[in-house]
DNA sequence: CCGAGTTATTGTCGAAGTGACAATAAGTCA
DNA sequence: TGACTTATTGTCACTTCGACAATAACTCGG
């Protein structure tokens, strides 16, 4: 249990990476139905390597020596996305002796939530030229592609534990929105009640009562109703409400502001 | 983003480090008062070598090669206070740039709970010859010392962000209490409620209704009434309970059955 | 043996939260 | 204008929870 000199503790100590479970809000359904409900879906990237060469996995790379974990992150969401994260927490530490076939790999995970239509972050206002922007080129990449989080036929298939890792991610964001004030992060800065309702719908995966989920956000703290409502629509136009809380989207490093209980 | 060749890769990964966070019970108090209310207490360890020489710090040391991370907590926990852990459990990843002054380092903690009158996980049998036993050696270490948990003093003046780290664990440590089923592992096999409430009140920090505490647990899971009573005290005797839920102490390698939610 | 003292245990009551669902409001569309 | 749809409010029974009264059971001092 004691150290030993450097070159020999580097040979012992496991190469560490860092990879990130993306969700995101999406209305389109996979195959023909025409849905209307948005549901929730997560980037992966194909592997061009062995391992588990063609097929699907997380966003991930080894960590910076001059890199925060939660920057390394930042750094796979915006490789994948092209966006700024909405939301980014730690999840969990895989530390399995087998992960990885051949060496042994300790990925500390982090699970985000992004705004697709968010134009925070994204590069620069688009060259009027020519160059693609970051974000126009991964559209094309046929090594980047979106999932349905609950397509289990893609989950299950996914590279070294990355299924295990998505399941848990899942069960975090349900346990995350069913609590607190986070659901609001997969849209703007206004939204009306149903929206929200809808994203709750869609991560927890069953239908709420309307009426009983009003009344529950208005215990919500930050949740805050404007005088204005969202004309256009086909029906009586909804309030538009806004989130007052902390309005930093990414939290600060070591943030620890999530809370754990245990249920079982 | 790419991966490097390995040689290149182990230059550029920081160093990995496994410590834990251990509270137990105690009853004395550190002062004269006597207390008769139990209350956490932690194990430090005297740091032997720079930097930080001579500050107290969390028990921790490198991930072996071919250790699970639980594997390395676990052999903390051993090596610190001679115990098996009866609640062993992931708390989280610090990965700051600036956690040690001279290299980057990388530690993945956990958080235990012990029950220092626990015999399973002891050495064998004492040895009637003489050599003294791990635990006997460490009772006389004077590089190992138990603190209470909330003597700020102590925990403020740790080497590195240790305290930032404890602070983290006593919040997680008190989630997981006012939730769940976690009590009882500071207990033996059979307890009154008395001391269910006692250990809730150590970890909360405040008082409990004893009558309204009853009912709580009632509806809580595994706990199950014995028909036995606690004789021998000044007062009516308790009934004796019992926990009937998951027997194994220490929680299977990627347990994650911890919840988390935001209450911000 | 009795009664005071202490802890253990059960019961009660009002406030607050929740699910099911009825009722009303305010738009669009034919 | 009226049918239709969504938005929004209200109601009711049921559960949960904190505060606290009331009862049970034991020890101990006389």
């Amino acid at each position: 249990m004691e150290f030993a000199n450097v070159s020999e503790r580097q040979a012992m100590s496991p190469e560490l990476a860092v990879s990130t479970v993306i969700f995101a809000l999406r209305d389109e359904a996979d195959d023909g139905e025409a849905v209307g409900r948005p549901t929730l879906w997560l980037p992966l990237i194909r592997r061009t390597r062995e391992p588990y060469r063609g097929q699907w996995a997380l966003p991930g790379g080894p960590l910076g020596a001059r890199q925060t974990l939660q920057d390394a992150a930042a750094a796979n969401l915006r490789a994948t996305t092209g966006l700024a994260p909405s939301h980014l927490e730690q999840l969990y530490a895989f530390g399995g002796l087998d992960r990885s076939p051949a060496h042994r790999v300790v990925s500390i995970v982090y699970w985000a939530l992004v705004r697709e239509d968010d134009e925070q972050g994204t590069e620069a206002a688009p060259d009027a030229g020519g160059a693609p922007t970051h974000r126009e080129r991964l559209l094309k990449d046929p090594n980047v592609a979106w999932f349905p989080a609950r397509d289990d036929a893609v989950i299950e298939a996914l590279a070294f534990d990355h299924a295990e890792i998505v399941r848990y991610a899942l069960w975090r964001l349900r346990n995350k929105v069913e609590y607190g004030s986070i659901a609001h992060r997969f849209l703007g800065p206004r939204f009306t009640l149903a929206q929200v309702q809808e994203v709750y719908e869609a991560v927890l995966d069953r239908r709420l009562d309307a009426a009983n989920f009003r009344r529950h956000l208005r215990g919500a703290p930050g949740i805050e109703a404007t005088d204005e409502y969202l004309h256009g629509g086909k029906h009586r136009p909804p309030r538009l409400y806004r989130y007052a809380g902390d309005t930093a989207a990414v939290p600060q490093e070591n943030t620890n502001t999530e809370e754990q209980r245990d249920r079982s």
